[in-house]
RNA sequence: GGAGAGAUGCUCGAGUGGUUGAAGAGGCACGCCUGGAAAGCGUGUAUACGCCAAAAGUGUAUCGCGGGUUCGAAUCCCGCUCUCUCCGCCA
């Protein structure tokens, strides 16, 4: 969520970003204005209260030791007194707080300056382009029959385990997931980042330190008789690592990669979209997550879209990157790219990456912050990006590399399959 | 799951109702000392929010979390969470 200060400080100019995500900010923001003046004033006739009262407490003590009972008495019937109107103060400031905290994250991050302006997926800006188009014959298969044919993946078998969306994945299928995990998570640890492995369930903390919670709590699992979430991306767990914390600045930037399954309802879903591997409730996903400080966040940012690149590359895959309109860009990102892969028997872009800097709206919210070379405490910036998920990446090589004879894996992948074709 | 013990600052650890944000020790930082270092000595070492134009300063809150008793709570009471020990179960 956004910092009070910065609502505060600024009003006119969060309003006016704000309307490139195509939220009216306008009445929330004076609201929360109002209701922060509320709260400074009570607290501060709060404190002065509190204070007083704490002298004279301090005062019945000694004059008890002192044997002055009856001026102690006195002292004690004043406090007695006093306190009561303390009460009305402290519901107000907490009515206060609490409004304000409400508000806030209803907010949506500010999208940087870079962000294009549109409505939607159509307006999203293409920043490269790479790898080859492959051309396929007219008899190319879709991915879901190409998993049926070489039997790869079974999704009936999936319905009858769970449900929809949870595949089983077979023989050479199950260990091509196993093979781009580890060529994901070792390329990742080549390019720097430190491998975790982090719990898949979540508690509700934790879903708020990320925004996932309260805005998307429908697209959770939640195990309510413990009150724990099935995580949607290691996003969550990882970042979490350092919620309430004080980071010492030469410890900047903290750069950690974890292998997940991620669990999602993807509710409101239909269509073509969830055809075969293309939206699935549990998935594998690398995530890399970064934690700098603000003014390398986006230096940052590019690393990790460079990074991205060199494992499309890798896979031998037509890619894509976008900038994401202020239409497509999600509630708690300042700036995110895109990754699509083409994939040719659908002959459709599909994402595979979603890289972001949430600049302090994140930090904010998990209260991460750093020390810096003043000994000054200052939020951080955090950032994440898929790193690849995996489902999608197989829908687009095993369409893009069908031939008569079987399915071509990219030589990087060879050494972690342990076979060259299906 | 059952029984018991516990949770204090960066760490260890004292503190069982009255200037306790919290003794003491360690660590760390800075300074002195030194040719340099060690040792020694000195100083400093939480966070949030409020007030102040700001710094200085100052007020309030915080001793796992939440509530209660009291003029006053780290200290007493209740609930929760977590940790440890024993038993049970178990990959």
């Amino acid at each position: 969520m956004l910092t009070l200060k910065v609502i505060n400080e600024n009003p006119e100019e969060v309003i006016r970003r704000l309307s490139k995500k195509h939220f009216d900010a306008k009445e929330t923001v004076s609201q929360i204005i109002d209701a922060d003046n509320v709260r400074r004033s009570t607290q501060t006739s709060l404190d002065t209260l509190q204070g007083e009262i704490n002298v004279l407490s301090r005062s019945v003590g000694s004059l008890m030791k002192e044997g002055k009972k009856e001026e102690a008495e006195t002292a004690r019937r004043k406090v007695v007194a006093l306190k009561e109107s303390t009460k009305q103060l402290e519901e107000t400031l907490k009515a206060a707080t609490t409004k304000i905290e409400e508000l806030l994250v209803t907010i949506p991050n500010l999208p940087h300056e870079s962000v294009p302006e549109g409505k939607g997926a159509d307006d999203n800006l293409v920043e490269k382009t790479g790898g080859v188009m492959p051309v396929l014959s007219d008899d190319a298969l879709p991915h879901w029959e190409l998993a049926k044919k070489y039997d790869l993946i079974d999704f009936e078998l999936g319905v009858k385990i769970t449900g929809a969306g949870f595949p089983v994945y077979k023989g050479k299928g199950a260990r091509l997931q196993r093979a781009l995990i580890n060529f994901f998570l070792d390329s990742a640890r080549d390019a720097g980042f430190l491998e975790v492995q982090p719990p898949y369930l979540v508690n509700s903390d934790s879903g708020f330190g990320t925004g996932q919670l309260p805005d998307k709590e429908g697209q959770m699992y939640h195990a309510t008789l413990d009150d724990l979430y099935l995580i949607p991306t290691a996003e969550v767990p990882v970042t979490n690592m350092y919620r309430d914390v004080i980071i010492e600045e030469k410890e900047l930037p903290l750069k950690n990669t974890a292998y997940s399954a991620c669990f999602r309802r993807e509710a409101g879903s239909y269509g073509k979209d969830v055809r075969g591997l293309n939206r699935l409730h549990q998935f594998d996903k690398v995530e890399i997550v970064c934690i700098d400080k603000p003014e390398r966040s986006y230096e940052r940012l590019e690393e990790m879209v460079r990074y991205v690149e060199t494992l499309v590359e890798k896979l031998e895959l037509p890619w894509r990157i976008l900038r994401l309109c202020g239409g497509d860009i999600s509630f708690t990102s300042a700036l995110t790219f895109d990754f699509e892969v083409y994939s040719a028997a659908q002959q459709r872009w599909l994402e595979v990456s979603s890289v972001s800097n949430f600049e302090s709206f994140q930090a904010n919210r998990l209260k991460c912050r750093y020390r810096d070379a003043d000994r000054k405490i200052q939020l951080c910036h955090t950032l994440n990006g898929s790193a690849l998920a995996l489902p999608r990446i197989v829908a687009a090589l095993l369409e893009n590399n069908q031939t008569p004879s079987g399915i071509r894996i990219p030589e990087v992948l060879v050494p972690y399959c342990g076979f060259t074709s299906i």
